[in-house]
DNA sequence: CGAATTTTTGACTTCCATCAAGTGTAGTGG
DNA sequence: CCACTACACTTGATGGAAGTCAAAAATTCG
């Protein structure tokens, strides 16, 4: 089946399937390996499909009436895509990283979710903490200083995409500065200074550019969160 | 009943209720008009009461580990209040505007939700629009200025709480400038600038600190979103 | 009316954006 | 293998938008 070992068996949507519901759901599902950079649906585009993330990082963005691209997040394995009960998509999703997805038909996944009110349930809860990281992240980027969103961005790597051992983690950034700055409402050169800064404090290493070892991810939270802007 | 002139009967959870399940939902209910000023729930206090605002507007607040206070909502008229399939709620909700509410206790309204997949779906879908809702507002105190981001805070008064004649709109401020402010990422003194810089651009005016009418809220809106920030 | 609160306005500072070089780091083809 | 190019990242100098500090004006309320 190739479910046994998926993210989204532990934490995801088929977390709440039993052994008779998981092979109904796996039937309707196409496996699909999706190299870095390749579209996955567009925003306005009908949402013909829904997927989930079996492992890789997805960027979702939108663009603005003047042609600017923003990022508005970053879905991680076992994270669900695409905007049920409604006719279109309202963002695009953009493999970050090759990446491998569950992709589903709109009417075959929506027959199914009617059929199995846990499953809808367990997409009702996973919206919500989606609501609740959307609010924590508004936070973040409204009232924080840029050094303070450089950490956050990191923790949030860190904890969703991450190889964590212990309270350390090694990232591999999925995305370039530029990238990161548009996702937190910087320019590429403010990142790269508060990258470097955060280096030069010992929150991080930079193995490269797009490599980072995080001794102390509780701290880098904490760091992100705290009222008073340091540094 | 009462529920005939309500607004969540039209677009709240009640809109999708028919006539034999409205006074069911209505049998678990209790009317409740809170002051402006009072609380109708607290972060962290067990979720033990969801509630539908019937009328007024009700601020979403948090507290940072320091203290202090942060606004991360405004909730009006038709709109759900509560952090369901959570034990505690995420944040505190506070009367902004003397309010209305129908108030469920929490094991009466979740018994109902597993009684009716219509109701539950519903409240699936004001989550998501609310969770689209938050993304754009992302955008807003991320991305925009200070002046584009107060246009955006009195965009969303008359769009949501406003009392609108054609494209024209008189509000009445639910909050203070500080609150503004802390709900925007600005500091009160900007807000204030802003504020009468919009009466001196005529995209808004003055009746008192207030009470503001928008002549075009689409203007307004437009300029809420614009890529280049403008005076 | 007078006290307290809220809002506006002013002067100055700070953080981040902007503009502009300069430094890697792949990737290509001679 | 080494130019050569293209792209991503870093670093530096400067300016402007919004924050901070401070005081005056307006509004609310007892």
């Amino acid at each position: 089946l190739g479910c046994t070992n998926c993210v989204s068996r532990r934490r995801g949507i088929c977390a709440v399937l039993n052994g008779r519901q998981l092979p109904v759901l796996n039937a309707i599902a196409r496996r699909k390996t999706i190299p870095a950079g390749q579209h996955i649906f567009s925003e306005g585009g009908g949402a013909e499909r829904y997927a989930v993330i079996a492992s890789g990082v997805v960027k979702l963005t939108r663009s603005g009436l003047e042609g600017q691209r923003y990022i508005i997040g970053l879905k991680f394995a076992s994270d669900f895509l695409g905007r049920i009960f409604k006719p279109e998509h309202a963002y695009t999703a953009e493999a970050a990283t090759d990446a491998e997805l569950c992709v589903f038909s709109r009417d075959s996944f929506v027959r199914q979710l009617s059929r199995s009110p846990k499953l809808e349930r367990q997409l009702f809860k996973l919206a919500l903490n989606e609501l609740d990281a959307c609010r924590e992240w508004t936070l973040l980027v409204s009232r924080r200083s840029a050094y303070q969103r450089t950490a956050g961005f990191l923790h949030l790597l860190a904890v969703q995409g991450g190889a964590r051992i212990g309270n350390s983690a090694h990232l591999i950034l999925p995305v370039r500065r530029e990238e990161i700055a548009d996702f937190l409402g910087l320019t590429l050169e403010t990142v790269s200074r508060q990258m470097t800064l955060l280096k030069k404090n010992s929150l991080i290493k930079l193995v490269s550019s797009r490599e980072v070892i995080v001794p102390d991810v509780e701290k880098l939270g904490a760091l992100a969160r705290a009222e008073i802007p340091q540094d």
